[in-house]
DNA sequence: TTGATCATGTCCGAAAATGGCCAGAATTAA
DNA sequence: TTAATTCTGGCCATTTTCGGACATGATCAA
């Protein structure tokens, strides 16, 4: 599968990004689990992805919220529900893995809710890491645990809507 | 998997024939174990196959003997060898399961051979119809055994070199 | 509070099953 | 004695099946 990729620096490190040309399809982590490296046969490319950087600074400057990029995540059906619940959680707030359970109609799949979230190919903007244990414990993150902790650090710092602690 | 697709009347019934438009992928018996009738979302069109179907009204006449059509047969690579192996048996002749296995450089893998005989996917043209047991037997033909026996006796009757019995 | 149990979707590895076989030995039929 | 016939064990790529492992969480028992 031929793409096109460049990498952009961010305070988590040089991000890989990815795609067809018109949608994005992989963020990948310096130090992630998951593919953090380009692959042998894709091609690098800065022009589709000039647009997604400007929001990505803004997002890490706390002055961006929603991202507006096409998008264009490859999985199962059940991997594609659990993504697009994963975008109705809002800046700055947090949600258990039960509870997108319940969002896909799955009560009960909350284990495979997080099989998904590792699985998710565009981390920051599919927020997954909004999701925690209903303990309110990070149990994991496919950029490691650090990155999720920086990343709802600052959406609390940035939110217009203080929570206590 | 969108294919291009027409059937074909001959002497073992109507066959089905599909591929991309350019290359032949596969033949299929009215009755034989693998695929029989054309996909849901394949589209019927002739044009594509007017020529082999010339060759094939050609072999079944017993005045054609190489076929010359672009062929495009998907399997793992060593089903790829076997085909491949198949393609040099002449005309009119036989060979037993271990001598393909040794013509792909794995003299024991005869019953591996029979396997990938069995997913065959363009019959007749890929002539897997000339392998037959060590002991002379037929043992199996995808299409079933009747048709097997049929262009066997076509080729017998219509090569050069008549074998006696 | 701790621990065992079960439910859930996907992936991955291992193990088992499945054939269009074949050679050699044992068995049977003339 | 000589063939045909029937077992038997080994061989190999694929497919199928099965068991764990997971970014969990509700429940029940000690």
């Amino acid at each position: 599968m031929s793409r096109l990729y460049t990498y952009c620096p961010s305070p988590l490190g040089d991000l890989l990004l990815a795609g067809d040309g018109e949608r994005l399809q992989l963020i990948g982590f310096p130090d992630g689990k998951a593919r953090t490296r380009h692959g042998e046969d894709w091609r690098q490319s800065d022009a589709p992805f000039v647009e997604l950087i400007r929001q990505l600074n803004a997002y890490f400057a706390g002055e961006l919220q929603d991202f507006d990029v096409a998008l264009d995540p490859q999985g199962t059906a059940f991997q594609q529900s659990v993504w697009k619940a994963l975008t109705t959680i809002p800046y700055g707030s947090t949600c258990s893995y039960g509870a997108i359970a319940e969002a896909v109609g799955k009560p009960k799949a909350s284990r495979a809710v997080g099989a998904a979230n590792g699985q998710n190919p565009i981390p920051i903007i599919i927020p997954c890491h909004r999701v925690i244990g209903s303990t309110g414990k990070l149990t994991g993150f496919g950029g490691g645990l650090p990155a999720k902790v920086t990343l709802l650090e600052l959406e609390q710092r940035s939110s217009p809507f203080r929570l206590e602690a």
